[in-house]
DNA sequence: TTGTACGCGTTATCAA
DNA sequence: TTGATAACGCGTACAA
């Protein structure tokens, strides 16, 4: 039809009326005579105008209607994760009462190509944690004056945080493999650092981790097994866990009893790798995870391991940006995970 | 610090350089002398400023940088229905080179209170079809001129589709079940429309299903079974089929021997009623669902299914986004579905 | 209740 | 390589 789409002014022109007028009845911000109305919009629709223009309106309003939630790993691991899965679901009816959209973010660095926290706009945003660019991505988004909550992860001083007791949790999972006998343990941790590759951690390495759950969860592990050797995967997933598994059972005279692994997916994959070796679980090895979630294929093992209320988190993480949104101070929050024991965990094998 | 925020001007006239330069300096669209660009970021710096602000370029620029994803159901179903779960999966990564954000949209209607499609500066959008109220999201989105893709769902003309052979897959299982014996056969249908509770379908109700998914797979099943009695269920879950199985199956004397399910989460739960009637699956009872997703605690069950390739229909629309934004055409495409038997399937009992 | 006038913060265009 | 200028489309004091 026309070359250019029609504006706002436009309309006001065409309806006889002015600018503020045509306005006021799209945004319905103060009363309007009824036939003043009807020729406003009768006038729109001839010239296929539908509303305002997202864009403009943004810019004058100062606020988008989105919330950010930055994710560190592939956009898709949002869908495929399932702690982060259910996180999100909880977030999104968390949210739902201030009825924004949901925009997912990548932070991955530098990356020119796409929008991220630069270039997109934002009323808030959430920063999943198991993160290693998170302090980076937070930088930003202060400097913006964003308000941002943190998933798991210290955002410092200001910023509200929904945490679990991942220390104590994997302390109380430590504890377990104690009282069952086990002495020779091995800890997988989940990844530590961006772009890090598996590998197993030295103390150097351990004291510089930069993903706060893994940290935690590893000091757990630690006070009750301080000196227990301990392995980096390179990402949650059954496959690394099965990968980590191999490595951490290759050597036979050196071979743990028991493996704590801080996910449960990385613990389904460490089972594979025993039943690959030729191990019973948990006769030969136990093996802990953490999340409680569902894991795929793992029937009929059932795993010890520390449940997390995962989509609680998400659930008060939308709470907390509401309450940003509406300008009241959101609280910093903290969660406790449930111990479960399962059919992967059993005494210490006879020598 | 300061009342106002810094502004791009505010930066280029600390830097003593015009506004344009300033603003080249930080989209690097023009090349600069590295003396001024150094200028403007000390003087960007000095100032906390962190970069233009999105919304300005946004208008400006006339596009944000975002895609929208609109779901008829609650935003937390994304993350929780196994099927739109895997189709964002594939969205993600089809869109990955994009660099684009993504945004989840609820599409609830007049819902006032959040911004929907008509306030949300969108680049491009993705409908999610097995969504009511679709062809009101084309519209508007259409009369914006915003390029869609519409997955599941009749988009009209010019609009690129990702469908599948829902009807030719729906029919295969119902051949299936005819080859196995079966004559008195119920169909337990998808949502056909918004707010529709569940419930029979009659004659009148099944000519005005406003869901392309479940008219499609219903008239695939209406080629071999054409009489038998259809049930609309509220939602694709688990309990929704547990509870149209309870009605499905209350009448002993009208007890079908086979059900035909439009989901496999649906399947699901009618094999839970038919265990809670003392009915044996398939023995007793046969049922087919469709999907070919991994319903949690089903098992001993493998659910006889047709497996649709959902990651890969996110895919494609992803890359269809991508060529819309690009500025070629995008082509419709039509993905096949694949019959898989399970143990849920059976002979007709002898009566 | 309606109209006028201005600013929101950028960026594209064109000229120098 | 840099600078001046003009939109981009809208909301909202303020005045009428």
């Amino acid at each position: 039809m026309s070359a250019r789409r029609a504006t706002i002014a436009d309309v006001a022109r065409a309806a006889g009326v002015s600018p503020s007028t045509a306005s006021v009845v799209f945004s319905g911000r103060a009363p309007v005579t009824d036939p003043t109305r009807r020729r406003v919009m009768d006038a729109a629709q001839r010239l296929g105008y539908t509303g305002p223009d997202p864009r403009a309106a943004s810019l004058r309003r100062g606020s988008s209607g989105i919330v950010g939630v930055v994710v560190g790993a592939r956009l898709g691991a949002v869908f495929s994760d399932p702690v982060t899965r259910l996180q999100m679901d909880g977030l999104a009816e968390g949210l739902a009462g201030v009825g924004a959209g949901l925009l997912l973010l990548q932070d991955t660095g530098e990356d020119a190509a796409g929008p991220s926290l630069l270039t997109t706009p934002l009323d808030a945003a959430v920063l999943v944690g198991c993160n290693a660019r998170m302090r980076d991505s937070l930088q930003v988004l202060r400097a913006r004056d964003v308000p941002v909550v943190v998933i798991e992860g210290d955002g410092g001083a200001g910023v509200p945080q929904i945490r679990l007791d991942n220390r104590e949790a994997q302390r109380r999972l430590a504890e377990h493999l104690a009282e069952l006998g086990h002495r020779d343990v091995a800890i997988l941790t989940l990844p530590t650092a961006a772009e890090r590759l598996p590998g197993w951690l030295d103390a150097a390495a351990e004291a510089e981790i930069q993903v706060d759950v893994a940290a935690d969860r590893l000091a757990g592990a630690r006070e009750v097994y301080p000196d227990a050797p301990a392995y980096a995967a390179g990402a949650s997933l059954i496959d690394e866990g099965l990968a980590a598994g191999r490595m951490l059972l290759a050597d036979p005279a050196a071979r743990p009893t028991a493996v704590l692994a801080q996910s449960d997916l990385l613990a389904a994959g460490v089972v594979r790798a025993a039943e690959e070796a030729g191990l019973r679980v948990p006769q030969d090895l136990s093996v802990t995870g953490f999340d409680g979630v569902v894991v795929d294929g793992l029937s009929p093992y059932e795993l010890t391991t520390a449940v997390q209320p995962a989509a609680e988190k998400g659930r008060a993480a939308g709470h907390a940006v509401a309450a940003m949104l509406a300008g009241s101070p959101a609280e910093t929050l903290r969660l406790t995970c449930t111990f479960r024991a399962g059919n992967t965990t059993g005494p210490v094998p006879a020598r």
